[in-house]
DNA sequence: GCGACAG
DNA sequence: ATCTTGTCGC
């Protein structure tokens, strides 16, 4: 699939370097709801890497359609990963993944955070911002910026820096690590609450997130 | 008692 | 991400 670039900038940079791009491009991030209509077909993406390559692991599910596409790719990446960096290091395999689709979800659910970052600007909203398109992160441990506030529901806590809420924390089935989920691109919280809501009760079809997650083991 | 900064 | 394969948590 073709993918149109609304913002682009170079990948092979310093860490200093890197540090300004996210200053710059955070600001380009928009806060915006998600109608549950608009969740009907989900691309997953999950990456890791393995010496100088990135594994990505691409996956559309229509629930509409009752179709589901799966890509895989690798690409060597320049840039070591570093906390907070993450984007520089996976962002240009993943790209090159999501152009193999031939069909692009409504939202992007991307490995890693979003808001949920101290520059605002995690991997999940950088990748939204470029292509503008709504995306959410998904990840498993908090980065520090970030902390984990109780609400009223004992399976959920809000996650928040100094700024506000930028996301929700979910307990599955009793699990006392939760999926820290954060505001992307195009989204906003209340795209994550109706995220989780389809997300835990339906069983019927492939969940393409975890399905992403598992490809990358073999 | 040792570590706890996404992947 | 991976190595860890019975044990949790401030």
């Amino acid at each position: 699939m073709k993918l149109t670039f609304h913002l682009s900038h170079p990948w092979d940079v310093t860490l200093e370097e890197a540090e300004r791009i996210q200053n710059q491009y955070r600001h380009a991030v928009r806060i915006a709801p998600l109608a549950a209509e608009q969740l009907t077909c989900l691309t997953a993406i999950a990456a890791r890497n393995r010496q100088d390559d990135i594994l990505v692991a691409a996956v559309t599910a229509d629930v509409v359609k009752h179709t589901t596409e799966i890509i895989t790719e690798r690409e060597k990446t320049t840039f070591p990963y570093h906390s907070g960096y993450l984007a520089f290091h996976q962002a240009p395999a993943i790209l090159k993944a999501l152009t193999r689709l031939n069909q692009l979800g409504d939202v992007i659910i991307v490995s890693g955070h979003g808001l949920a970052h101290p520059r605002r600007f995690g991997l999940a909203s950088h990748l939204g911002v470029l292509l503008d398109i709504p995306t959410i992160g998904c990840a498993r441990r908090l980065l520090p910026s970030n902390e984990l506030q109780p609400s009223e529901d004992p399976l959920m806590d809000w996650v928040i820096d100094a700024e506000g809420v930028v996301g929700i924390a979910v307990y599955q089935q009793n699990s006392k690590n939760p999926w820290i989920l954060s505001i992307g691109h195009r989204t906003d919280v209340d795209s994550l609450l109706t995220f989780k809501y389809l997300w835990l009760k339906n069983h019927r079809l492939p969940d393409p997130f975890n399905l992403a997650r598992r490809l990358l083991r073999a």
